[in-house]
DNA sequence: CGGGTTATTTGAACAATGTTCAAATGGATA
DNA sequence: TATCCATTTGAACATTGTTCAAATAACCCG
């Protein structure tokens, strides 16, 4: 039996359909926020009908989720690239990338975090695994540090550093409020982590 | 010319029919979220027309934002009633005040942070205003825990520990991902607190 | 190449929901 | 009671996600 299909007229027209879609959908997020894409829109942009997004996705969250699948990834990609030598300067340049990131892709990010399923129907199992094996670069540092705590509560304790930073850069580009100035922010990250990173007696008091 | 004014009948069937709107939004939003909350449902729980709400506040903005409002001014009251003797025991009491108040009212808090204006209109400016007050509430035990610092530097410093509580408390109750245990999630930021304060040299080293 | 078969695409129609406004209603007033 | 005007009403409209039967296009085989 051959493995390697070859592929037809049919499924490269199909292919190259969904890259653009998705292409158009994340565009329309990244400019204009989660709340402006239309499916009418996006079907106009794409030069397709509006059945055809529904052939490629099931549903409107379906589009939406596959955006942010690729937004996870891309963020995941960028995070592993941090230098890991020290685990300081590992937790300090995450933190700093998760920074550059978000300023980079703020409606892209918040369309992750704000992204809510129709219907109350689950959030999809895949998609939370992939959110989590990212939160899970974060916990790498922290063993290191604290070789002789229970992980369990490094884990803990290193998600909670993930969410505070998420909050203080999330607020803090927030326009709608008055926007921390980016370097103000990018100051105000690193002296969070330093300070928690004093707190807990990994670094030396100032 | 009689400033005390005689409340005729159709204002007061006016103002009670205010109330029992808001009312019924508001609970609305706070059992299932501000994405639940419909005008028509509004209308026909408060026994009107879908016109009535519409003349009582412009438009559906109008009615979140009234709510929001009413949330704001309660979770000030909360948090004004923090006992503030000690700073240090001011700050633990004014997180964990904010931690009860989002644990109890979740969605109503959500409302407020995520609620966004239809067409890009600006997000109303006393609004904006009653949300700095809430925020100052944290200013005044930093200021009064670094006296020597710059008071602007103090004010972000107070902003950036509120955003962090805010995101450690609003991602640990999100149920979508895995939220953290409420006792946890206590712990969790009493724990970030008293981290932030040893790294401040306010409290010694344990 | 042609005809049959199957997959895909299309867009009109539908459902849900925010919004408008002319007519009806009802409280105030003389 | 009669007139006047504020308020209420709900039908109609606009937007937007969703469905599905008909049209189209790709594939396959003789």
């Amino acid at each position: 039996m051959n493995i390697v299909q070859e592929e037809s007229l049919r499924d490269r027209k199909k292919n190259e359909r969904r890259e653009l879609l998705i292409e158009v959908a994340r565009r329309q997020i990244a400019s204009n926020g989660l709340r402006s894409l239309k499916i009418r829109d996006v079907a106009s942009a794409a030069d397709c009908s509006i059945g055809s997004v529904y052939n490629e996705f099931d549903d409107f969250d379906g589009l939406i989720l596959t955006v942010n699948r690729e937004t996870v990834g891309r963020l995941d990609a960028v995070l592993a690239a941090v230098p890991d030598q020290d685990p300081v300067q590992h937790l300090f340049g995450l933190a700093d990338a998760y920074l550059g990131f978000f300023t980079e892709h703020a409606h892209l990010l918040w369309s992750l975090f704000e992204h809510r399923m129709e219907n109350d129907r689950p959030f999809p199992d895949d998609l939370l695994q992939m959110v989590m094996r990212t939160f899970a670069l974060m916990h790498a540092p922290m063993v290191r540090l604290l070789p002789d705590r229970d992980p369990v509560e490094v884990a803990l304790l290193a998600r909670m550093m993930f969410s505070a930073a998420h909050g203080i850069i999330s607020l803090g580009l927030e326009a709608r409020m008055v926007a921390v100035p980016p370097d103000s922010l990018r100051f105000q990250v690193a002296q969070f982590v330093e300070t928690q990173l004093i707190g807990m007696n990994i670094l030396p008091r100032r």
